[in-house]
DNA sequence: CCTGATGTCCTTTTT
DNA sequence: GGACATCAGG
């Protein structure tokens, strides 16, 4: 096995495999394989050192990669991999955080909150506050909150110390602390911790508890660490401390492609690593085996671009491979159009699958035009991510109710349910429940149980109803598994009722939604392997995922589209980075500084390099954006490859006229009047807007959408066999969306 | 206190 | 084009 291995290997990848003892940093280009040379390198410890497997941690930054990994170990030391403690950081140390709870008084079935929980929160403590919500907003507030704890700032430094107090009077919101420590006072009350508690909260058990930072110093033997350059300062403070006794730490990386600095990622960590460990071993891989030579030099002449970087040279052995394709559209909607039928005639030329193809972009509401273009020409796709499974209403509802009878302190998901499905408890009444639960210092539960005696009039019934509930839950999750517990609660919830009763398009996948949740519980507890099934321990997990393995696809052969973040890792045969626009990519929001957009930079050097054979890269000159047509200009990162690299492929721009959005708003407003009844009540709003041109059938139609509303389509012709279409589509205006609807059965 | 209609704001990336 | 706020009427 260790000949197979090891033989296949370049020697600096033999070096990183064998080169186990002693601080390492793996500096590895785009598609040098890392992930193959970690994947080694832990098997090699097992079975040519035989060091336990329990005694490895490593550590990811996606379930994703950490599921892959799991795989590829398996393939080589079979069952044993399971015994590895790997994961993403937050799942590990939310498992040793729910061992160890009790040591920071929290309880060990703590409910972990994601960023909407937290938003919501904080948006409920700036009113309680008596602050103005428009100052603290909950993104401003909670990013500088998520920034103080990933420098692992608590609130008491923060509130302590004047340098910050200056700082947020600066920005004119000086009440910035005071929220923290309410935020962090209610979380703790709550039993919750947010994300980048469970990092906090882990260097805080450390510091706080030698003796528990002993057990793991010396239960660790080796420590690793793969996409190092996106870690934070929290996070590598951890990494740190658990590698002080064996010193055993090895961390891969690429300063090329550290794209988190939004999430506190820290490129100092990888450029200053050597400091904190003097005889550190740094291995380079600079061989590229992923991509032709084309992608490698236009990655390299992107990045070049840079100043903060470690100096490396990548290359590749690869064939020289076809040009980059540059596709110019007019629109998003004709961008789409252009990507599909390149895609199409890709496959049919190359005889390849669509699993080889992705499309990448840089924010998920790009996807949309995509979508629609793939649909018309009947290519299948995937989208990767995107709001993600567990972030749906209904699914959410239902976690809220398990987690609340879980844990009868958690402020958040108490607010979900209370009045849901309607029991005729309003805003007054909740309110009155949170400030007597505050005001004694009781959890919100205690004050539920009582709750007659804290309010009066017509809310208390069903507020008694509402108690008795979750102590029924309660009794349920504690004598029944928990699949079976949960389908209990979400039918005596009212929750799956509630959701039958809707016969709407929308509420039919809601209410299948909540099967599908089911079902994951289900799955969760039918797993042998697993050692804890609890529900508290799925909640657990399911607070952690996020829109990526939970796609059970079983027809493998899709195109896949998704953000460029989400492809990190990821390489694909070819590649379309699609809005290839100045504002859009880079991002309108990072031109501010400089390091800012070295960030976007690597962002587009990421995409570039997850292509093997042919990269594609397209722009609009007009997308929709804030609701208005906007003209684009071509990316600057355009500009940044040699001419000599790229094939400017024009053969399919078509012509298309822009919508005379004047004639528009006059068409509708003769339709507002043929309507029966007529809608005449109605002004005009500024939303209202005719959208995108688009080469459709003669004729106009009301085409209903899946939503059970519609888009109104007017035809026309242009001449020389050119028809363009109009396409009214309504914000905020479903009612007068209905008239149209019975306008089409008047017309025909 | 609920519901439905309308208005307003936002809009980068993710564990 | 969605989430949320707000207002009127029941």
């Amino acid at each position: 096995m260790k000949q197979d291995y090891l033989a296949a290997l370049n020697e600096p990848q033999r070096e990183g495999v064998i080169n186990t003892d002693g601080p390492c940093m793996l500096i590895a280009g785009a598609g040098s394989g890392k992930t193959r040379v970690l994947t080694y390198r832990m098997a090699h410890l097992v079975q040519e050192k035989k060091v336990d497997p329990f005694r490895i941690m490593a550590l990811t930054f996606t379930n994703k990669a950490a599921a892959e990994m799991r795989g590829r170990i398996e393939k080589v030391i079979g069952n044993e991999a399971r015994n590895l403690m790997m994961g993403t950081f937050h799942s590990v140390f939310a498992r040793i955080l729910r061992t160890e709870a009790d040591k920071l008084g929290y309880p060990g079935h703590f409910t972990i909150y994601d960023a909407d929980d937290s938003k919501s929160l904080l948006k409920n403590l700036v009113k309680e506050l008596g602050l103005d919500p428009e100052t603290y907003k909950p993104n401003v507030v909670f990013n500088r909150i998520c920034a103080a704890k990933n420098r692992l700032i608590g609130w008491e430094e923060y509130t302590g110390n004047p340098i910050y107090l200056a700082d947020d009077s600066e920005h004119r919101r000086p009440e910035i602390g005071r929220i923290y420590r309410a935020y962090s006072l209610r979380c703790f009350q709550s039993g919750a911790m947010d994300f980048e508690d469970l990092l906090f909260n882990t260097n805080k058990l450390f510091n706080e508890h030698l003796d528990t930072l002993n057990k793991y110093q010396h239960r660790l033997q080796y420590v690793m660490v793969d996409e190092f350059q996106d870690t934070n300062f929290s996070q590598y403070l951890i990494i740190r401390k658990l590698s002080a006794v064996s010193q055993n730490v090895c961390v891969v990386g690429d300063d090329a492609q550290s794209i988190y600095g939004f999430r506190g990622a820290d490129i100092s960590n990888i450029l200053n690593f050597e400091k904190d460990y003097p005889d550190l071993k740094i291995i380079k891989l600079e061989q590229n085996y992923r991509s032709t030579k084309t992608i490698v030099e236009a990655a390299n002449s992107v990045i070049e671009k840079n100043t903060a970087q470690i100096q490396k040279n990548v290359w590749t052995d690869n064939n020289q491979g076809q040009q980059i394709e540059l596709i110019k559209a007019s629109t998003d909607n004709e961008e789409g159009r252009l990507v599909a039928s390149s895609i199409f005639e890709e496959k049919m030329q190359k005889q390849l699958h669509y699993s080889e193809f992705v499309i990448l972009y840089r924010t998920n509401s790009q996807s949309r035009a995509m979508e629609e273009a793939l649909r018309r020409m009947n290519i299948k796709y995937r989208i990767v991510g995107g709001l993600s499974f567990y972030q749906r209403k209904e699914v959410k509802d239902l976690l809220a109710y398990l987690r609340f009878s879980l844990n009868p302190q958690d402020e958040a998901s108490f607010r979900r349910i209370i009045n849901y499905p309607k029991r005729g408890i309003g805003d007054a009444t909740v309110d009155k429940i949170t400030v007597a639960a505050y005001d004694h210092g009781i959890p919100i539960w205690t004050v539920l149980q009582k709750v007659s005696s804290f309010i009066s009039g017509r809310a208390a019934a069903p507020a008694e109803d509402f108690a008795a509930k979750i102590s029924n839950f309660k009794i349920t999750i504690e004598t029944k598994d928990a699949f079976e517990a949960a389908s209990e609660i979400a039918k005596s919830s009212g929750i799956l009722r509630d959701l039958y009763e809707d016969k709407t398009v929308e509420g039919l996948s809601r209410y299948e939604n909540v099967q599908e949740l089911l079902n994951a519980i289900k799955e969760f507890a039918e797993t042998p392997e697993r050692e804890d099934k609890t529900l508290s321990a799925f909640l657990q997990e399911a607070a952690l995922l996020t829109g990526q393995d939970e796609n059970k696809d079983n027809d493998p052969d899709k195109v896949t589209l998704m953000t460029i973040h989400m492809a990190k890792g990821l390489e694909f045969s070819h590649v379309y980075v699609v809005g290839m626009e100045e504002d859009l990519f880079p991002s309108q929001m990072m031109l501010s500084s400089r390091a800012d957009l070295e960030e976007e930079r690597r962002l587009f050097y990421v995409a570039i390099t997850r292509a093997q054979q042919k990269l594609f890269l397209t722009y609009a000159t007009s997308r929709y954006r804030y609701g208005r047509l906007k003209n684009c200009e071509p990316s600057r990162f355009l500009k940044d490859i040699d001419k000599s690299l790229i094939h400017v492929n024009t053969k399919f721009n078509v012509f298309e006229p822009e919508a005379p959005k004047e004639y528009a708003k006059s068409f509708v407003s003769s339709l507002r009047k043929s309507a029966s009844p007529p809608v005449s009540s109605h002004k005009p709003s500024a939303d209202f807007r005719p959208d995108n041109t688009d080469l459709l059938q003669e004729g106009m139609k009301v085409e209903h959408s899946k939503f059970g509303f519609g888009k109104v389509l007017l035809i026309e012709n242009f001449g020389n066999d050119r028809k363009a279409s109009i396409e009214f589509e309504t914000i905020g205006m479903k009612t007068l969306l209905l008239s149209f609807a019975k306008l089409k059965i008047h017309t025909q």
